[in-house]
DNA sequence: CAGCGGTTTCACGTAATTGTAACATTACTG
DNA sequence: CAGTAATGTTACAATTACGTGAAACCGCTG
């Protein structure tokens, strides 16, 4: 499990806020063993002064606390200048939670429900991480590429101001190729982006939506590289 | 079947344990049908010395064992150096004792709930087995050397501005060579690190691609400098 | 429960890629 | 400077990855 101890990175740090020492104790287990350095804390004052002074990485905070809660823990960090480009992640038990921490302007940056697979958990963290690197964070909301334009606001995707009607995969597909343009994307890349975490989808599947994608785009299709061996790419440059 | 990125990969074993033989034999059946080797166990004791002594690549450990149980097992096979880093999915019967696994500090990587259907399983343990493989391949995003652009994140390879083509075998040794400039690497590392741990390949193979790669390197192919008798490497200064 | 749109899988053909083996050339050794 | 070991070069066969079309599947709706 010490795999991803690479070279070049730094050891990243992150603080876990539980007020229950065994779900405390197994997370932390799970992301020493992924390699990552942990702190802790167990409840929202404490969460709040080590974030202050240790600046972690990246937060997981629980949404059931004693005295300062999760939610309220994690919109006070977020309007802390000093906290606020911390990514959070909040662990809710109930499913039904997610709906009050999404409600809320809060500010967390990925949710987790309980019981989650420390895998899971994991590849969410990583996501977090990586992401931060560069903060093309937020999908924007409107794309323009050579003729395609997709509005993910609209949910329309526009080829030389024809609009292509999409279906919802095509069109997460779509925009999410284009959110990271001239960026390749593997198979099991957009599989996690497009279909989510815990979508064991067979990596082909893909293809198939590539397929239709570019029957739907037509002429424009040339923006959609295949990268042989690698995976997709959003072509950069105009054709 | 086959892999995505597969690199010639040696056949998989996998350690089932399980105490109903009529499970065993369901989940054996499935995973050799999906291409792994199989061996099992009945019980805590016997899963240990097997795992000991035969090195799986993953384990199938049912929580429910005479003797030693399966969270019993699952520590301490985490806890033995020798086979903390094998992957084990834990199966519970009833979703409740999910609450159970995930509360002790066991280190299991995921878990599947009995019953379960043999693809998600199947598609669990290609997961797991895919991580191990290539973690997190960190590699700096953009090398800049002399006239050679290397930017791994769009897989793009710019010499003089212009666009050369590599395959991905040829982008990835390259991309080896320039991030450790300077640096000989013999021709059995290049193999380690572009083709993967366990590649049987021929390591004259390693010339057929060098030549290649200076082929499409053209003028900037003085770059990459043989040392004989050592290997090769991504010459340091200009030229 | 048949029909439907959307999704996923499967099987096959094709073309690019890749590993190897055989031969040519070059650098080192004494 | 002949002999040998290491590398360069080339051609080819096997493999692999991708595109494609059809079939299976799934959740809905009438």
């Amino acid at each position: 499990m010490c795999q991803d101890l690479s070279i070049k990175t730094r050891v990243k740090t992150i603080l876990v806020v539980d007020d229950e020492p065994d779900a405390v104790e197994l997370v932390e287990f799970n992301l020493r063993a992924a390699g990552y350095s942990v702190i802790t804390a167990e409840d929202g004052a404490e969460a709040i002064a080590k974030a202050r002074k240790t600046l972690p990485d990246l937060i997981l905070l629980d949404v059931m606390l004693p005295e300062i809660d999760g939610m309220a823990g994690c919109k006070i960090l977020k309007n802390d200048p000093a906290t606020s480009s911390i990514p959070i992640i909040m662990l809710t038990a109930k499913a039904a939670e997610i709906d009050r921490v999404l409600g809320l302007e809060l500010g967390a940056d990925d949710y987790v429900t309980k019981p989650f697979s420390p895998r899971e958990l994991i590849l969410r963290i990583k996501n977090l991480l990586n992401r931060q690197v560069s903060p093309a964070n937020e999908m924007p909301v409107k794309i323009v590429a050579g003729p395609i334009t997709v509005d993910s606001e609209r949910h329309v995707v526009l080829v030389n101001e024809e609009e292509v009607v999409l279906t919802a995969t095509e069109f997460k597909l779509l925009s999410t190729l284009a959110s990271r343009r001239g960026r390749v994307q593997d198979r099991e890349q957009l599989l996690r982006d497009v279909w989510g975490y815990e979508s064991y989808i067979d990596t082909r599947t893909v293809d198939t939506h590539m397929r239709r994608l570019r029957d739907k785009l037509g002429a424009a299709a040339g923006y959609l590289e295949t990268v042989r061996g690698m995976g997709y790419r959003f072509c950069e440059g105009d054709l």
